[in-house]
DNA sequence: ATATTAAAAGACCTTTTTGTCTTTTAATAA
DNA sequence: TTATTAAAAGACAAAAAGGTCTTTTAATAT
């Protein structure tokens, strides 16, 4: 049963991790020449319809995407834009903190006045942030292209 | 101002935070012959006092450490006891699962069907999980032991 | 015994996160 | 132009996290 969260904290909150796999699943969709609306988009990324149509709202308002209303419309990446880092679009919808703190929790915490955790800590975070800003939404994309869905079937079976 | 969490997650959630900073400066002060009472403790590590006394019963509850009622009572660790690694009060308030979960928030992946991310914070999680098995609430007390407070000063100034 | 001290227990409240639903707006098709 | 489709907007609600406060219990000191 390895990787299913029960309880506990995950890495991201809901909202984000709705906002990536959406994201990942619309660009996936738009390689393949489709623009997926929010109902298919909700259903093939296991989230809430409306949630998820709240939070694809968010992202096209803030820019990171764009949408076309009325029949035959949908999620679209415009071409011509930069791929977008998920760093992006995490400090979008959790701050630009995340992970930016000290794992102990200390208010002040920096290099001249660590907390006992900070220097264990500090190479994790770095390594996060390195994970956050090299992938981005259409490289995970290009991963996915071509496999049938972005559960890798096992959510179908 | 780094290290100075303004918003955004943290690496774990208040209680936790809380939790982890209570025991630590209890040992602290155990480690110098004495034993805080509430008030002291959430005064040092700077939490709300009602949460904080709310928080150090659970711990009691769960036989982290010990308490004594009345004149003269406070918290104290039972010196036979072994040293409590941080990961033992992480999973008691967080549960099992912290960290345990793909980074990309799928229900289900594993080594067979890893999503793009996994792979990647794998070696992420590992590091953590090392970082709070070996790590203790004695280790960091011994750490904390001599210096004036546990906030290092930088909060007082 | 009585007063005092301090933790335990638990009710209650606030804020944030997560989620639901209805109404409105805009695009397309007939 | 009318019907249909689909996103936008925003009100509303449930659940979880975070926090406060009062009352009770147990220990000590006088």
């Amino acid at each position: 049963m390895t990787g299913l969260i029960t309880k506990g904290k995950a890495v991201f909150n809901k909202e984000t991790e709705y906002a990536l796999r959406g994201l990942v699943y619309v660009q996936v969709q738009n390689y393949k020449g489709f623009k997926p609306g929010i109902a298919e988009i909700a259903a093939e990324i296991d989230a809430p319809p409306f949630y998820t149509g709240k939070i694809m709202q968010r992202l096209v308002k803030q820019g990171f995407l764009s949408s076309i209303k009325g029949k035959g419309g949908g999620f679209l990446f415009e071409e011509q834009k930069p791929e977008l880092p998920l760093k992006i679009v995490i400090q979008a919808i959790e701050g630009t903190k995340t992970y930016a703190g000290c794992g102990f929790g200390l208010k002040h915490c920096d290099e001249e006045h660590p907390c006992p955790l900070h220097e264990q800590f500090a190479p994790i975070r770095n390594s996060i942030n390195d994970l956050i800003t090299l992938n981005t939404v259409q490289s995970l994309a290009r991963d996915y292209h071509g496999l049938d869905n972005m559960l890798l079937g096992s959510l179908r079976r």
